[in-house]
DNA sequence: GGTCTCCGCTAATCCGTATTAGTTAGGGGA
DNA sequence: TCCCCTAACTAATACGGATTAGCGGAGACC
C-alpha cells in the first residue's frame, strides 16, 4: 500500500495541517464559501498562504465525486466515431457539438465501438452512462437500449428525427420533408415532368421523410416519378439509359451517411459518358459535405449539420439541468442548393 | 436536497441491497476479485444478475478516486478538437487515435477549450486528469503545465516531436528532417539551382526540423535558397515575380496546421496568373490532407498522421500500464509525394 | 471434546472534497 | 449573574467504489 502511493499532490488536509485548521475550513476558504459560513479574515489569509506555499491544485476527481456531476457529454455514433469512408457526412455534426459543448463547459466523451456485435454494442451502451447525458447519431434506433435509457430518465438526445419510440425520444432533426418537396418543385419549374428517385434500400425516418416530401410534391404537381430502392449494385449504366429512354429527364438521389444512392447514379453516368445537366439533371435530397470544390456541385439542399449539433447539445444540457418545459423535439430548416447538375428539361 | 436528487444511476449499494449482500461483496464480484477472496458461485451469480437487471455501470469518478483507472484516454488539442478552418490537418490523427483506442478498449475524452485564455487553459489542463492519460496535439508546448504533469508522473504523449522540455516529454513525431531534405534533393535532380523557401513566422520544432532538413540538403547540393518567414500578408504576387526574376525556379512551402505559407504562395501565383510547374515548381514540406481530387496535387511528402495517432495511443497505454523499458520517443518516416506541381527546371 | 483451518462474507476504512449540523468561546443585555 | 446570541470553526457525513482485516460457522484432525 505505502509503496504504491504515488508522490501525490498536496491535499486540503495538508493545507489544514499547515494552517492549523480543519480540512472543511480549507474547503470553505478555497471553494469561495458560497454557503456564507462565517470566516475570519485572519483564517482565510492563513489558509490561502498555506495553499499557495504548498502549490495546491484541487483534485478534479474528488471534486466531481462530491458534485455527482461529471461535466461530460457522451457522443455515440453506432459506427466508428471518425469513420473513414463516411467521414465528411458526420464531421459537421461533431463540429457543432464540440462548439456548443465547449460553450457550455462540458467535455466530450467519445465512445469507441470497436465491436459492432450485439453484445459489444450493449456493453458500450452501458458505458454511455459515464457521461451526464449522451448524444446519439445514426440512421436507426436500437429500441431496447434507448427505451431503457428513457425509462431510467437518462438524458439523451438523438441527432436526426426518430419516431421509433413514439413521442418519448428527444431529437434535433432537419426538415427533410419540406426540403425534398422543394427540390421536386424546382425541377418541375425547370420543365421536368418525369423523374426517377433513387433511395437506400433500408427504411429509416430520414429516408421516409425524404420520400414523403418527394411524393407530396409529385402529387401536387402531377408529374411522374419512379421510386427505386438500391443497395448500390442494381443501379447501373443500362438502368440509367433505360430511364432516359423512357422519358426521365431528372434523377433525384437520396443523400445518406453512406451516399449509396448518389454514388451509384454518378458512377452509372460516368460509365455511360453521360453528363449533367446536359444529358439529364441530377438532384440530391441532401448535400455532400466533402464535395471537392473542383467538381460540379450537386443540386439539392443544405442540411444545417453544425447548427443541429449545437441545438442537440443545448437540448441535452437542458435535459441534464432538468428544465421541465423545454421542448424535446426540434426540426431545423434546410437551405436550397441550386448546384451545377440541375438544368432545364430538354424539348 | 431531495428535490435535486436526479434519478441517479444504480450503485453497488443498490446491487447489494437487491442481491442481499454487502457493498464490498459486490465490489469484489464486479471487480474480478483480484485479491482472491473466497466467494461462492451462488453469491457471484446473484450479484451479477442483480447488476445486470439494474443496468449497473461503475462510476468512473469514484473508481478513479480509489483505484486510479477509468479506461479513458484524453485528447487535448489546444484548439478546437474539430477545428473548422484547419479541420483536414488534424482529422487523420484523430482517425488513428480512435482506431487504436478502440482496439485497446479505451474510450476517448475530448477536452473542449472554450476559452483560450491562459486561465482558461489552466482550468482545462486540470480537467485532463480525469483521463488515465492524455494525448496532446499542437504546434507548441505549454511548458509549465506539461512540466507539472511530468513531475507528477501523469502519463502523456505528444503527437509531434517536441524538445522544449528536454528529454522528458514522450512523443510520436514524423521525420521532417529527412523528408524535407529529400524534397530538396528531388528538386535539385530536376535541375533547380535556386530555391525560395517560405515558412511560418513563429518557431516550433515542426518548423525547425523542416528548415534544418532543407538547409542540410541545400548545403550538400550547393544550390541557393532564400528562406522567408511569413504570416501570410507579405508573400504576394510582386514578391513571387521578383523571385522568379532573380532566377528562382522552385518555391518550397512549409505545410503546417494553418497552411499559411502554402496558401500565400498559391494565392500569389493565382493572382499573377502563374502556373505550376510551367512558370515555377512548387513543392511542399508536408502534404495537404483535404486536397481536392480535382485540383493539382502538390509535390511534397506524406505525413503518416493516422499511423502517428495509432502509435501515440500505443505509447500512451504503455505508459499507463507502467511499462518500464518502453521508448518514450518515436519518429515515423514520411513517404515522398511526387505531385503535379513539380517539374524540370527551365534552361 | 477441544483446537485448527478454511470458507464466505462483512465491517471498517480510505481516496479528496463539499456540505450541513453542531459546538465552543466570548460579548451583550436584563 | 444568568441567558442568549453571534461569530468562527469543526465534527460528521456524503459521494461510489476498492481494499484489508477480521469474524462466525463448519468440518477436520488429534
Amino acid at each position: 500500500m505505502s509503496r504504491d502511493r504515488r508522490p501525490s499532490r498536496p491535499t486540503q488536509a495538508d493545507i489544514a495541517r499547515l494552517a492549523g485548521v480543519s480540512q472543511p475550513t480549507v474547503s470553505l476558504v478555497l471553494g469561495g464559501n458560497k454557503a456564507g459560513v462565517a470566516l475570519s479574515e485572519e483564517t482565510r489569509r492563513r489558509v490561502l498562504r498555506a495553499a499557495e506555499s504548498l502549490g495546491y491544485v484541487p483534485d478534479p476527481i474528488a471534486r466531481r465525486l462530491s458534485h455527482r456531476r461529471n461535466n461530460l457529454l457522451g457522443l455515440y455514433t453506432f459506427t466508428a466515431t471518425f469513420p473513414t469512408d463516411v467521414q465528411h457526412s458526420y464531421y459537421p455534426f461533431l463540429v457543432g457539438v464540440e462548439e456548443e459543448a465547449a460553450a457550455q463547459g462540458y467535455d466530450l466523451l467519445l465512445f469507441t465501438s470497436s465491436s459492432s456485435t450485439e453484445a459489444g454494442a450493449t456493453e458500450v451502451l452501458n458505458r454511455v452512462r459515464l457521461a451526464d447525458g449522451c448524444l446519439f447519431l445514426g440512421r436507426h434506433v436500437p429500441e431496447r437500449a434507448m427505451g431503457r435509457f428513457l425509462d431510467d430518465g437518462y438524458p439523451l438526445v438523438y441527432i436526426g428525427r426518430h419516431d421509433e419510440l413514439g413521442e418519448r425520444l428527444p431529437y434535433v432533426g432537419a426538415d427533410y420533408v419540406s426540403a425534398s418537396a422543394d427540390v421536386v418543385r424546382r425541377l418541375v419549374e425547370l420543365g421536368h415532368r418525369h423523374l426517377a428517385y433513387v433511395r437506400e434500400k433500408d427504411d429509416a425516418p430520414a429516408s421516409a421523410d425524404r420520400e414523403a416530401g418527394l411524393r407530396s410534391a409529385v402529387a401536387e404537381t402531377g408529374v411522374r416519378a419512379e421510386v427505386v430502392r438500391t443497395d448500390g449494385g442494381d443501379v447501373d449504366t443500362a438502368r440509367l439509359r433505360s430511364w432516359l429512354a423512357d422519358g426521365v429527364t431528372a434523377v433525384v438521389a437520396e443523400e445518406t451517411d453512406t451516399d449509396i444512392a448518389v454514388t451509384a447514379v454518378e458512377s452509372a453516368a460516368r460509365g455511360g459518358g453521360l453528363r449533367c445537366p446536359d444529358d439529364f439533371s441530377l438532384a440530391l435530397l441532401g448535400d455532400r459535405v466533402g464535395r471537392s470544390p473542383g467538381l460540379p456541385a450537386l443540386g439539392g439542399f443544405a442540411i444545417p449539420r453544425r447548427e443541429m449539433g449545437r441545438a442537440a447539445v443545448r437540448m441535452l444540457t437542458g435535459l441534464i439541468a432538468g428544465e421541465p418545459d423545454a421542448p424535446i423535439r426540434q426540426i431545423l430548416g434546410c437551405q436550397p442548393l441550386p448546384g451545377d447538375t440541375v438544368g432545364v428539361a430538354p424539348h
